[in-house]
RNA sequence: UGCGCCGUGGAGCAGCGGCUAGCUCGCCAGGCUCAUAACCUGGAGGUCGUAGGUUCGAUUCCUACCGGCGCAACCA
């Protein structure tokens, strides 16, 4: 591998159907993915982030009607609506592709195209069940939902209809599916998700319809233009027609293939088996990893239940909520600390509150108010005075080094709550434990110079704490940041893990955080328990 | 039904073969006063779902069962 290659990090996430707006649930998706790519720049690589919406779903024409909008009006309206809400959640993407998009249609018929000549499509017949009122056929559960009608419309009867379409042959890929899961132990994350893929080939690998007929919105099949494009086989398509497959081959052949897709559980098959088989088909290199993280569930305060987040249920909670009543980092911080990644999570309005006292106000917000009062009140925020005192001091008794070693490995691998968990544990309990052991409020009545000592020792630990959490509550990470001057010797932007290593430069070290009568505002102000919602 | 996950003090989690089973919240008692009534110390509280098995030894491995949950090809 060479030294470009490895520099260069190409990280996607699922792309979202516009027709309901995100919830807590996809937000921890991207909120995930996000701080892996921040993580990835701090660590020096070139990255590159995609995102977007996939559009070319037979509701979109349905829903921009009854708005009375034309479909590419109201998908571009929907997009823009997503954008708004992963902005104020501060998710860094790169750029965000609308499956409506003329580069996206141009990729998908190259890529068809390159599936069929290689002789993986073929023409067969579709049949199932297929509502008038949804212009669509039902799936056996649907219609079984339904009681042997549409559950969205009850009165029309369904009928038995076949029609012919395009299929793909991905039967044939059944083999080297298997072999590639076999030699790439990582294709997919995490480990639980492995077997579930892996049974699934080897039990049942039927061929899949990847076209529809007589769509009028969607992509045209190049090598027959009555049909359109199913969506899934182009949705999973704008993982390469988002870098420039089909527009800009230059573009693509730098980025492809994926470092990893960040997908939820439930369309890891997608992923892991028709998606492959897709570029395998087309000549194109698999992605090198597919994460499937877990759902976020909704715990009912009162009842103590726990719920699917689901529309019918009425329990969705719109991040927006949760970002205007605290801060876009509290919602950062609750989910990635409190969810596993991989695994399932829950979310209570209640536990959110209680989190954010705990670990948002007393301990980390807290700790950057007393120190910064200190630095003030006792040295009128000039510590660089005295004669240079070990600012390491604060790291004895602590393995440093193994901590930020196993940090970066965690924060790699997407387990967020247990780097959280060790970062709070480790680093800022222990800053407040410090505090209490070394008294500085009592020793400065006496001593100013070991007074001064301990000060320049906090000023470091909030330093090291800025930089530990900057993939997770980049704002916050900031203004700790910027509470000193560090910024003259590193500037923010390039600051990663390996500069928690070097040592504080205390030349001129003074406080440069805005106070007001010697006191920070508080980062994060506390919440009376219960009382939000 | 198939496949998968989970069941550890009041709540949420960690431990995944062997020191007195850890952590956070909550609760109780002290301490401190720089700080967002925050912080620090100590304490109470667990037969690690049940029944077997493997082993010198199991919360940790295996089997069965009970209970909860998820996925099963367009609801993150």
């Amino acid at each position: 591998m060479s030294d470009a290659e490895t520099k260069r990090y190409y990280l996607t996430t699922a792309i979202d159907y516009p027709n309901s707006r995100p919830h807590i649930g996809t937000a921890f998706e991207k909120i995930g993915a996000d701080v892996q790519v921040r993580f990835r720049r701090m660590e020096g690589a070139s990255v590159f982030f995609l995102m977007g919406n996939d559009e070319n779903t037979i509701k979109v024409p349905q829903r921009a009607r009854e708005l009375n909008l034309e479909p590419k009006a109201y998908v571009d309206q929907m997009a823009g609506q997503f954008k708004d809400v992963w902005h104020a959640l501060d998710i860094s993407f790169s750029d965000f592709i609308q499956t409506s998009e003329e580069r996206h249609h141009a990729g998908c018929r190259k890529f068809i195209q390159a599936v069929y000549d290689a002789g993986d499509i073929y023409k067969g017949t579709y049949s199932g069940h297929y509502c008038n009122g949804c212009e669509a056929f039902k799936t056996e559960k649907e219609v079984a939902e339904g009681g042997g009608k549409c559950p969205n419309h009850p009165n029309t009867p369904l009928i038995w209809v076949e029609e012919d379409n395009y299929y793909f042959r991905l039967s044939a890929y059944r083999d080297r599916l298997l072999e590639h899961y076999l030699s790439h132990r990582d294709f997919i994350q995490p480990e639980s998700r492995r077997n579930e893929v892996m049974s699934l080939v080897e039990s049942e690998l039927k061929d899949v319809a990847i076209t529809r007929k007589g769509f009028a919105w969607g992509i045209k099949t190049p090598f027959d233009p009555d049909q359109t494009i199913y969506v899934w086989f182009d949705a999973l398509l704008n993982y390469i027609t988002g870098i420039g497959y089909g527009t800009d081959e230059e573009r693509f052949r730098q980025l492809w293939p994926a470092d990893v897709h960040v997908i939820g559980k439930d369309i890891t098959r997608f992923h892991c088996a028709l998606w492959p088989a897709m570029l395998m088909s087309a000549g194109l290199p698999l992605p090198r990893m597919v994460f499937g993280h877990g759902f976020v569930y909704r715990k009912n305060e009162e009842t103590g239940e726990v719920q699917k987040l689901s529309k019918s249920l009425g329990n969705v909670v719109e991040p927006m909520d949760l970002v205007q009543q605290f801060s876009s980092e509290a919602f950062r911080y609750y989910f990635m600390s409190q969810c596993p990644f991989g695994g399932d999570g829950e979310f209570s309005f209640e536990r959110f509150a209680a989190v954010y006292n705990a670990d948002l106000a007393n301990n980390l917000g807290n700790l950057y108010s007393r120190t910064l009062t200190m630095c003030a009140k006792y040295f009128e925020g000039r510590l660089d005075g005295g004669s240079t005192v070990d600012a390491t001091q604060w790291r004895k008794g602590l393995e440093f080094e193994p901590l930020i070693g196993s940090l970066r490995e965690l924060v790699g691998s997407f387990e967020y709550n247990l780097a959280l968990q060790r970062i709070w544990r480790e680093v800022v309990d222990a800053a407040n434990r410090y505090i209490q052991e070394t008294q500085p409020f009592k020793l400065v009545k006496t001593d100013v110079e070991a007074t001064r000592a301990v000060l320049v020792n906090l000023a470091d630990w909030i330093r090291v704490a800025a930089i530990l959490i900057k993939p997770f509550l980049p704002r916050t990470a900031e203004t700790f940041y910027r509470a000193f001057n560090f910024e003259e010797t590193t500037p923010w932007e390039s600051v990663g893990y390996v500069d928690a290593l070097t040592p504080l430069n205390q030349q001129g070290l003074h406080v440069t955080a805005p106070l007001t009568e010697g006191k920070p505002s508080p980062l994060f102000p506390k919440v009376e328990v219960g009382a939000p919602r």
